[in-house]
DNA sequence: GATATGACGTCAT
DNA sequence: CATGACGCCATAT
C-alpha cells in the first residue's frame, strides 16, 4: 500500500506539490491521508517536500517545516504567508486515460 | 483485542 | 483565522 502511495509521490513534477488527501486518493486509498504521512516517515528518497496538507499548508514542525518551505521555494514554488498558491502549485494526477491513440502526438 | 498516537481532512463554532 | 470535534487507518505498546 505504502508503495502505491509512495508512487505517486514520486509522480510530483518539481515545482509542484500534492496533499496527503490527494496522494491517498490517487494511489486508491481514499481517507488514508494519514498513511501517507507515514509512509515518507519510512521511506526515504523521495520528493517529500512536495507532499503538503490540505489548502496547501506546510504541517511539519519546527526545523522540518521550514526545511520543506525552504526547499520548495527552491523550485519555484510561490508562498501566500504560510500556505502555498494551490491554484498555481497543485499537482492533478493524470487520469489513466491510455487507448488507442489515433492521432499522433506530433 | 483494546488503547493511544500521528507529516491528515472536513465541518461547525 | 484559531479551536474543537469527529472520521479515517496503519503502527506501537
Amino acid at each position: 500500500m505504502f508503495n502505491r502511495m509512495l508512487r505517486q509521490v514520486r509522480r510530483i513534477p518539481r515545482g509542484k506539490v500534492a496533499t496527503y488527501g490527494d496522494v491517498a486518493s490517487a494511489a486508491g486509498f481514499p481517507g488514508s491521508a494519514r498513511q501517507v504521512a507515514w509512509a515518507l516517515h519510512q521511506s526515504s528518497g523521495l520528493p517529500w517536500h512536495r507532499v503538503v496538507g490540505s489548502g496547501g499548508k506546510i504541517l511539519l514542525a519546527g526545523e522540518a517545516g521550514f526545511e520543506q518551505r525552504m526547499r520548495l521555494e527552491g523550485e519555484g514554488v510561490r508562498f501566500h504567508g504560510l500556505r502555498i498558491d494551490m491554484k498555481e502549485h497543485h499537482h492533478s494526477f493524470f487520469p489513466r486515460k491510455r487507448s488507442s491513440r489515433k492521432k499522433k502526438i506530433r
